[in-house]
DNA sequence: CTTGACCTTGGACTAAGCTCCAAGGTTTAT
DNA sequence: ATAAACCTTGGAGCTTAGTCCAAGGTCAAG
């Protein structure tokens, strides 16, 4: 059993957030001393765990709640219902990984294209790289400029 | 040339978001008439189109910011430090990555072992689905299960 | 030449997610 | 047995990212 402090250090976090997050449905201890000290087990270090990881990519806290709830009350709930939520917040990643991926390739192309010398960055477009209404008429920079570049300072 | 309203309802927004952007140093419009209406350009919407998608993947206002400005700014900084400031983002958006795709990967076991039928939910744990620990005495539920209780409802 | 749909600025308000503070009770180490 | 280091509640304050409002200017249509 952790006291709020400790469990709050062992996840690197003010206990005020884990008070803000039982108020708020998230994460209650499991248990209280006679003085009222809130005492949390190591079951709910794991929930915490996943709320923090479901806070990491990219779910609000009422998100999070929900699928707590579910969590919490699942010999209520039809394996079909929770089945169904969790397909929405499926959804909802493949979604999200799919723009990070498109993010990604528009930033690594620049990164790429951009020889990272001395030079002006004129020809590093951040923009250039992320837009697709650019690439038609794009102009390929490659690092042969910058190259001969080099090649004229040595 | 669009005026602002006509620019927000291109993107879904509203015009006050604009002026926010605005006022944060995100956007500004390329004209103004006589009058004092912001005019935006083509390349002003490529831009906002930037924010939003940079919005979506997860970047503050603030990080954006710091990208638009080295776009604004290109030829006054030197490609290296473009570079650096552009492989820092990607770093950060691979880790997004990675992290989405674990919990991807939890959240999908969790939704296959869930047979989806009327019976409980029981053995639908979404912390058992995600954490690590939980992994090694795990109990394997399968749908054997569910058709068995199915084959005795025929 | 007025009406309605736009636009301007400035400032107040909201919601989410914390974060801090005050006033007091508890536990622990010296 | 007393100080330091915890804990309690309640409520105020902060940041981010908008969103709304008021009072007034602009512009195109009838």
């Amino acid at each position: 059993m952790y006291r709020i402090g400790e469990l709050a250090d062992l996840f690197n976090m003010k206990s005020d957030t884990l008070r803000y997050y039982e108020k708020h449905g998230l994460l209650s201890p499991s248990a209280r001393t006679e003085s009222g000290y809130r005492m949390y087990s190591e079951q709910d270090a794991v929930l915490l765990k996943f709320i923090i990881r479901a806070k990491s990519v990219g779910f609000t806290l009422n998100e999070i709640q929900e699928l707590v709830s579910i969590e919490m009350n699942k010999s209520q709930w039809a394996c079909a219902d929770v089945k169904g939520r969790v397909d929405i917040k499926l959804d909802k990643i493949s979604a999200q990984i799919a723009e990070l991926q498109r993010f990604q390739k528009g930033l690594k192309e620049l990164s790429d294209s951009c020889c990272g010398g001395d030079e002006s960055a004129e020809y590093c477009s951040i923009l250039e790289a992320l837009d697709d209404s650019y690439k038609e008429h794009r102009h390929v920079h490659h690092c042969d400029k910058v190259l001969h570049h080099d090649a004229e300072e040595k």
